[in-house]
DNA sequence: TAGATTGTTAATCGATTAACAATC
DNA sequence: TAGATTGTTAATCGATTAACAATC
């Protein structure tokens, strides 16, 4: 399985992740079929699409039926490796760094904040939820023990690419940028930027479209 | 300005935003003048990006200089509406739509949170820094008397279509959607779907197959 | 069977990149 | 002037959409 995995672009692993919520909900509420035309209408998307970006999954859809929403479910949580735990640090203890160490959806999806952390003394110590805010000398230790993958980035932009070498140092191979900036980082690193405020400036420009009516 | 005003690809404004963080940052530290290349060293693009994004601006470079950084922010902050105070309102009082309305950054780049919902009768009138949290009730009065054009969905991927047409119905024109489903509504509205989970999986996916090696 | 749906190929669309004349 | 950089056009690349034979 996943032996020829030619490399998937970007914008299907987001929609798998679509799939995967929709999926899930649907199997929960007992629906054992669902076609890429039902899926299509209920993520906005066209029916086209979805089969193709199904394809990418070791599942075959049945003709005249559909894709079995168990199977379909399956398949989706291997593809995007979803099938265990991913343990998280966060770096900075804001108000930002601080509701992402709380935030329950984070553990009913799969993924654990093991750790965060904060250049400033005067926040560290400081409990956050089950959590202790740690100074960032701790880092690559709890890094390496609780093998960490992911490193999320919650400091002010102007810090955020101090802090992506920092985790990368400390052992981390994925980064998940918040702050609105980009970071650079060697090739073995995985980032994804989330840019807040570039979706919140897609919106302030359409505001302004709006008024002109 | 902006008469033909024709549509700008989604991917270009987010840039947009990137730009002028960056260029922001760069005139505060009194640079004056910034070449394509060098914007595009920084943020990770090619350099003909930058100079084809910058096109849709209503400034011009100078041979053998680049753009003045002051120009440039400026026509940035136009372009993307962020010369005025946006109001949002956040429906979802769990630990992101909290995190969300305490985020110092909302303020300091334009966005303010002028209200905070929870459909939950045991979380209204809790205390969210200077905001209390208000009934669903409540919600079309505030839309209304405080201008508010963004709404934020901080609820779980179930419920965020109810609320989506809750705000929509309020009379919020833009949405931006922290949960992790897609959410329909009637074309005058503007969505943004943040869709944390499809980052992270993006991240998931990468792991699978870094441990191959 | 008839109707619905898949899987896949080809066509379209749009965004990114390369190239280069014009210009400071 | 020579060198650097823009603005813009054309070429490339990649993703989305349409179409349809195969199949249940």
């Amino acid at each position: 399985m996943g032996l020829r995995s030619q490399k998937i672009p970007t914008p299907v692993l987001k929609r798998m992740a679509l799939y995967l919520q929709h999926v899930r909900d649907l199997r929960e509420r007992d629906q054992e079929w669902v076609s890429s035309h039902e899926l299509a209408a209920s993520l906005g998307l066209g029916s086209s699409s979805v089969r193709q970006d199904l394809t990418c999954l070791n599942i075959t859809g049945t003709a005249n039926r559909g894709y079995e929403t168990k199977f379909l479910e399956r398949a989706l949580v291997s593809f995007l490796g979803r099938d265990r735990t991913h343990h998280m640090v966060i770096v900075g203890a804001g108000n930002l760094g601080r509701a992402l160490a709380l935030h329950e959806e984070f553990p009913r999806q799969g993924f654990s904040v093991c750790g965060i952390f904060d250049a400033s003394k005067r926040v560290v110590g400081r409990k956050v939820g089950k959590l202790a805010v740690q100074s960032m000398d701790e880092l690559p230790r709890v890094v390496r023990r609780k093998k960490a993958k992911i490193g999320v980035i919650a400091v002010p932009s102007r810090a955020a690419q101090e802090v992506a070498n920092q985790l990368a140092q400390a052992g981390v191979t994925c980064l998940l940028n918040m702050a609105c900036s980009h970071v650079r980082t060697d090739e073995r690193v995985s980032v994804v930027e989330a840019h807040l405020f570039g979706s919140l400036s897609v919106l302030s420009h359409a505001i302004k479209g709006q008024r002109k009516r």
